[in-house]
DNA sequence: TATGAATGAGGATTCATTCAT
DNA sequence: CATGAATGAATCCTCATTCAT
């Protein structure tokens, strides 16, 4: 029993150091960007010695890594059940779009840093080295997103557009937005009735949207034959 | 006449050395972003010795500002004659689409470089500290899309959605697919049957395009309230 | 114990090792001048690393400026109780040109550092950002010396000369025929005997000294006018 | 006589070029200290080009003892027919006071430059390596003053005092005088009338003066026997 | 001679990482 | 495990000097 609880309490004791620092760097992190902390700053902020962070890390970029990687790990395991459900694709979308909102209002510090390393397919030009969980949990989002609308387009639900294409521009014009309003807003504590919002996604609007954005890679798919 | 061309020619000398660093930056930082290229480096890559950098540049700081600079002006003035054009909205919203593309495949190093530092609201988060003309070009873009959107809005053209929302919305899901389509395409000579891509607008797309995106912001902004 | 030790001795290590570097630097600045000096320099000098000199100082000049304060502080605990005791004023300045000797010998590398960059007016000239604590020592000697020699032109200890003349005059030749004395001496070991000088100033020699110093100021203050 | 003329015109054209460098150089090594002037400001100054410097002068260094060593000239030009004169001794460093208030307030950039780096026996400490004509100027003029005053003392016309503590602590004494004093006047125009000094120096004040400082050698000579 | 752009070694400073306690 | 001082390679920037025109 002794030996049961008391390592059990160490791996306690351990995890919260972990998660401590983590916040710390990952606000910092958020704040300032990976060149812009130094390692004694997030030691600092975390209130450890510069030494102790590497027990847990093995280095800077593993640290912002895992952090990446946990925050990604988060969001999908947040949208991937919306994405994956048994509703129509409309709904999944439309569910897409409320818990992208959420989830940024909720984890505004995490999320802000996922999002702004991951920059759509620009995760790998900036962060080349950086290419952990995050970038492929990017992918896998994608891939989903893609499905959902070609489904949709498949059953008449959307008009017949590139899923390619829509994928990421939802993504992009979803980021900008919730970005945007994030900015003017500040702090609002108006996140629990994003609720209100579903009904809007059934005036039929999503019906011929982001046709805009097939088109385009419509056209440059064709130059390129 | 001697006494002309000796002086000019210095002058065209140093303003071709000058862009030859310009470009080496460029490519590099476009390429490893700011904090990954050393001074050093650009100076090899230029094939000029680190303190000939100097010449031109007060700082690292300043020759990447600069840059930046130049390609926002460059932008701005390929797309502003498009935007406040004596066209109706679609086709200005169309041939801002259609730049954006054509901008993007002749300059694909510098704009890359640009667009990736200025995603949308992000530019001031990751590099507040170059707030150049560069930031300023971004608004002044936003502005007048924002225009073109409401003046559309207005005439029946669009749906009537926030040309708060549209006009990030609309960057934003360009950059994702401009930028994706580069990747898959990598270099590819089609840029000039683009204008293929013109006739797509006039299916009527735009119309009910975006709506999407405004009602995340009305739910936002309505939440507020 | 144990508790109260650890930190302790960290605490004493650290301070050992700050004076180490101060000691180092102290020397290099002395014997070739701030400028001459590379952190590198004295680094090796004090055998530590480059990096672990920023642990004790911001910069080099803040690790010039402290040695030059530290020095300065030093120099000032020694003299002031002369200047300010209950002697007379005869016996005051007999007693600071004693302890400038005996100073000098006992710190010379220090003392040398410090009456170089502080030879008379010039400092704020030479050394014009370096202005901290050292500088407002110089000014509270000089004050304390005019202040002595007024009193003792008041009670006719010294023949009616200008206070503001006299004691920058004492004071720089007081360091000419120290460091000239140093110069012929080098090392010499005969501090201790320094008592011996006492007597001499007894044969009323201070009487009517500096009075050729207070009738170039006068003559001066004169044309002034 | 053409040939004479031509080369001759060149000459001075060459020497007035050489001059203006000199002045530029002079002025701000004297403001701003040997390290802190770059040789770039210089050429700014002096309204050349950087390498043209370098047709008159090998190198910085050369420039700083060329420019030291032309002002050591002149102030001994100045002061050797005084301390050299028919005069008896009195006179003599009585016109040496005199002389030296004089040429600093004449040339007060270019004495302010020497007097910096010349003073007292710190020359060549300071600037190990420019010990060119500057550094012999001081040494001849000190050994100018010992004499004077060795013959002084001979002939009873200054009390018994080792002239190798008088003539170091003249002279420092003289410019921490002279110092403070352009301090407090800063560009008056009072220079003219310097002669009313002389009278003051047959008081007799300069019988016993610097007594002082003779007992002080005397100490510190002893303890090293 | 005058020019001024180019050079590149040198110097101050930072910071990820290690390691003895 | 925690600590935090020590490390030193890496980086930005300066500036004396050279040299082609």
């Amino acid at each position: 029993m002794a030996e049961k609880t008391k390592p059990s309490r160490r791996q306690r004791e351990r995890q919260r150091h972990r998660s401590e620092i983590v916040d710390a760097a990952m606000r910092l992190f958020a704040e300032k960007g990976f060149h812009n902390v130094s390692m004694q700053e997030i030691a600092v902020e975390a209130e450890f010695a510069t030494g102790t962070i590497y027990n847990f890390f093995d280095s800077k970029e593993t640290l912002y890594r895992e952090i990446m990687d946990e925050v990604a790990d988060n969001v999908l395991s947040l949208v991937k059940p919306i994405l994956e459900g048994e509703t129509d694709e409309r709904e999944k979308i439309a569910g897409f779009i409320r818990a992208s909102i959420r989830i940024f209002q909720e984890n505004s510090a995490a999320i802000r840093l996922f999002l702004r390393a991951n920059q759509g397919p620009l995760a790998h030009v900036s962060t080349a080295h950086f290419s952990g969980t995050a970038a492929k949990v990017h992918d896998i989002l994608q891939a989903m997103l893609k499905q959902v609308f070609a489904a949709g387009v498949r059953k008449g639900l959307f008009r017949p557009i590139d899923p390619c294409v829509v994928a990421p521009a939802l993504d992009a014009a979803l980021r900008a937005i919730v970005f945007s309003a994030a900015e003017d807003v500040q702090d609002s504590a108006l996140e629990e009735k994003v609720a209100g919002i579903e009904e809007l996604f059934f005036r039929g609007i999503l019906h011929d949207a982001w046709n805009l954005a097939a088109c385009v890679k419509a056209a440059s798919d064709r130059e390129e034959s």
